[in-house]
Order: C-alpha cells, then sequence, then structure tokens
DNA sequence: CTAAACCTTCACGTCGACGTGAGAGTCAAG
DNA sequence: CTTGACTCTCACGTCGACGTGAAGGTTTAG
C-alpha cells in the first residue's frame, strides 16, 4: 500500500510516517517514480511506534529498541536484555518527573495557602 | 545598582535578567549610556519572579500574577482573587500531568512485565 | 591615558515530533 | 488529453526560557 492507506489505517498523518521513516523507524520500499510502498507488516510496525512514543520514548530510542521487540497480537514483548534495562531507566525517569510537578505543586500550595495567613 | 551587581546578588544570570525585562517582569531605569540601573527592591522582585517560574507559571501568566503579590518576608501573598483562581487553576495542570505520566508510567509497567509472559 | 571590567543591542541556537504550505511529479479513469 | 486524486521533496514554523557569541560603547581604577 502507499502512504495515504497506511495513513488511513493507522490514522497517524502522512507527515508523521515520513518522519519516523526520515528517524529510521520505518524502511518501506520505492517505486521508480518515488513512491513508498509500505507492506501490512507496516501497520502493526506504526503501532508498536505509537506505544513506545506514548510511553515517552523518543524516537531515537525507539530507533534501537524496536529490533528488540516481537510483536504479539498487538501486545508487546521486549526481547533483548538492553530494552528491559533501558526502559526501567526510562520508568525512573518517569518518576523523578512525577517526583518535580509533585514538589512544584506543594510549592503552588504555599503561595495559595498564603492567602489566608494572619497580615 | 548595575545588571552584574543584581546578578550576583540573584543568581540570575544577566542574559535572564535582561529577558524578565524583555517580558514586561521587570522595569529597570536606564541611565544615558544605556546601562539599566535596578533599585534594592528588585532583588526581592527577582525572587519572585523565580519562585513563580519554579511553581511552573510561563513569564506571560507571572506578568499577570506579579502586581497582585505582596512581599512578606521572603514569602509570597496572593492578593487579587484573580491570582488565586490562577494558581489553583495551574495547579490543576499539574495534577493532570501527573496523572498523564502515572499512565505513560503504568504502559512502560505493562510493557516491561510482558517478558515474563509465555511466549 | 589606558586597559580591564562592565555594559549595550542584535540575533541565531536549543530540544522534538511533527504542522503546514510551496512547487512539482505520478497515475488511473473518462 | 485532461482532470483530479495522490505523492514527492524541500524547508520554515511551533513552544519557552534562556545560552552564546558578535561587534561595539561606557566606566573606572591606577
Amino acid at each position: 500500500m502507499r502512504i495515504g492507506e497506511l495513513a488511513r489505517r493507522t490514522g497517524i498523518t502522512e507527515r508523521a510516517l515520513r518522519y519516523y521513516e526520515e528517524q529510521g523507524l520505518l524502511r518501506p520500499e520505492r517505486r521508480p517514480s518515488g513512491y513508498r510502498v509500505y507492506g501490512d507488516a507496516d501497520v502493526a510496525a506504526v503501532r508498536r511506534i505509537r506505544i513506545l512514543l506514548a510511553a515517552g520514548l523518543s524516537t531515537a530510542q525507539i530507533t534501537q529498541v524496536l529490533p528488540c521487540m516481537l510483536d504479539d497480537d498487538g501486545l508487546l514483548a521486549p526481547l533483548c536484555p538492553e530494552l528491559v534495562s533501558a526502559l526501567v531507566e526510562h520508568r525512573a525517569k518517569i518518576d523523578e518527573a512525577i517526583d518535580e510537578l509533585a514538589a512544584t505543586r506543594a510549592n503552588l500550595d504555599v503561595i495559595i495557602s498564603a492567602e489566608a495567613r494572619p497580615t
């Protein structure tokens, strides 16, 4: 299929699909005219990419991570141990981000509640 | 004082102080040479700006918020009711961000734990 | 009077996943 | 042949708080 159909079947814009190729996430074949040709497997590949993006990974990380993944009924199974450690590491960063936001919120609460303080 | 001294006394770079003026957060006087002249009050003002930035507010929001603040021994007291509601609203956004990150983390956990799934 | 500090205004770079045209080629159908 | 749907490759714009020189005035201690 060409890019338009893949876009329709995945719900991802053509621009994004071209971007994924630019980043090495997809490697569609090319017709002599230059048109990209995708296979059915690419529909699942895009789904995987989306899941990983939703998990907060960058395209650079996904590039390394994708070849380690097994497609299993829409679910994902990490294979390489490097992948697992990378994901765990990323999880830690998310924890940090949450902690920072919680601290930020605490700062806000101090300011907000200061209103009630005796002046 | 000139910008260098204010930078030293607040720990903020000169570039950042010029940026704050650009955004309307500070309004130093000018000498005939063009040099910015700050007053002692600006040291506290910078402190307030930093606290609000640390609370996750944008400079645009701080611009509206600053005139509503009373400087009280390094603490901040919101005065206008608009300010309070703005802060509360911002707090809600932080909550959303935390929820999103938690969801993201949950997605990650699914992928990570999938490793143990029977293949 | 000179050199070291200090200051000024531009103005582009940063980081990431795309959005948004611009200008042009491709292809199947009528 | 022609229309119209589809696709291509640039290449700049987005969002924000500054970082980082560049090129050149100002002030001040000695």
